[in-house]
DNA sequence: CGCCCGGTTGAGCCGCATCAAGACCTGTGG
DNA sequence: CCACAGGTCTTGATGCGGCTCAACCGGGCG
């Protein structure tokens, strides 16, 4: 569960080369932004809500939550970072952040100094522009956590919630036929979906009564990707075309809109 | 309800002077962006999701909102935008969008070319670290919408989205004493805040019992803003630091960290 | 061995959804 | 002018999904 290539000289490079097509300039102001390596045990906070981001972290290994404590002293999960993703671009790094981010499993994390890693953007606009696009991309995401917990069942939120990273896993190599490791245990996923614990394991119990997928020993493996996407009401397209921005910092090409939506509703009066 | 400024030239111009020190040239680049203005009447669909916003839209007058229709044919209302506000920054100009943007009540709106306007970051990276900033503190509204639908009760729900419209309003000069204007019907509310129509009527109900606010002929006055805030939870925080973002583009002093916070665990282990 | 942690099961309750129906208001057409 | 329709708000009755409390199981580990 890495993405660092073996010879990684620097983790930002190596991370962006395969999929990004960089100039020479920019290749070497990314090297030149430094880093360290940094290993957290599962539970360990990394970044404290309230607390400047003085680092810009880059996940190599395991799962980071993003989260917040809840007046009850619960707390609500809000995003799982996985290897390649970097939390920290989810908030500004001249404001205190809003959550917790915090290392579910084992985790390798590459460190970068904030303002050198954001200072680039303002030498190299295609650099700004993934950063812009990344918050969009968080953005979309959670809008899909709030229709999720807003309008599901349990199950459903289950299962969209796999779906979810199902996809997101794949696209950057880390699952495989509808199989990957999820070292999550069920209070993590309860604070996820927003679901008591108790109620949490029903609802595993009865998507492996269907059949539909088996999680053991912090791997999931879904049976069924048809049926689990339908009782997740997930939408095959959400994230097909937001995560090659991520991956690969373009844009796809826009698909023909299909005849099935409406047409838009234009009656607007131009004044 | 209403931010242009009578003497308005350009209504980006008109919103952005007030608060944002331009330069010469990007109040020219700003000038030239073309647009129009535009009516919609309460309930019209401004852009439909799944397709490419061709234009960016500035909201003049009235509450606009940010939904997604579920698979039940209900619908989840993930923001409000009011005057002032650009819901279009929510998404990527070359992406379909993923989000219904409809007016909530009669709204004069202004619309501009997105190529022309996103173009402008190219040569300008302080309106490009505009449009970025304005991502993330969408991102930021919506986590705490995952909160919200997630883990709070009805009554709970509903008073922090009007201590969150109370406070955006507020911001732009649109809410005074705890009293604005708020042009929704209960289904609309009910439709925000992921609730039955039946139960966001008990709910309103219950918070006028406890006399903490009236709201009738689209006006909500707030009667005791304290116990309000309690109610809803809300973290009086939240967007004072994000809304100068918005508002003037910068971004405000850091304030000293509290020392109710835990402090931060950092005992990863560098390798 | 005993402890702790994670998962599992049962029982009872409550918040909210749903179904049903009525009140009030406004606009519209006869 | 009234009759009617549609939209919005309101109220009551009933049912269910998920929460809570409580207990037990099994494995890993000191």
């Amino acid at each position: 569960m890495s993405i660092s290539g073996t010879s990684a000289s620097h983790p930002l490079v190596a991370r962006m080369r395969p999929v990004l097509k960089m100039s020479a300039e920019e290749l070497a102001a990314v090297s030149a932004v430094p880093h360290q390596l940094l290993l957290f045990s599962s539970g360990e906070l990394i970044l404290n809500a309230g607390e400047l981001p003085a680092m810009a972290y880059l996940v190599l290994e395991g799962f980071v939550s993003t989260s917040r404590e809840v007046e009850d002293g619960k707390r609500q999960i809000m995003f799982f970072s996985i290897p390649g993703d970097m939390p920290t671009l989810m908030s500004h790094p001249d404001l205190p952040l809003d959550t917790d981010i915090q290392a579910m499993s084992a985790c390798r994390l590459a460190a970068f100094d904030s303002r050198e890693l954001y200072g680039l953007s303002l030498h190299f606009p295609r650099i700004g522009h993934i950063f812009w696009a990344s918050a969009l991309v968080f953005a979309s995401i959670h809008r899909e956590w709030i229709v999720n917990v807003g309008h599901r069942s349990a199950v459903s939120r289950l299962a969209h919630l796999f779906c979810e990273m199902a996809v997101r896993l794949e696209a950057y190599g880390l699952a495989r036929e509808g199989s990957y490791e999820m070292p999550l245990n069920q209070v993590d996923l309860s604070d996820a979906i927003g679901l008591s614990r108790i109620h949490m394991n029903r609802s595993l119990q009865e998507l492996r009564r269907q059949n539909l997928l088996t999680f053991e020993n912090g791997r999931l493996t879904i049976h069924d990707w048809d049926r689990l996407v339908d009782v997740g009401h997930f939408r095959p397209d959400y994230l097909s075309l937001s995560l090659p921005i991520w991956r690969t910092g373009t844009i796809p090409a826009v698909p023909a809109r299909t005849a099935t939506g409406k047409t838009p509703v234009r009656r607007a009066i131009q004044i």
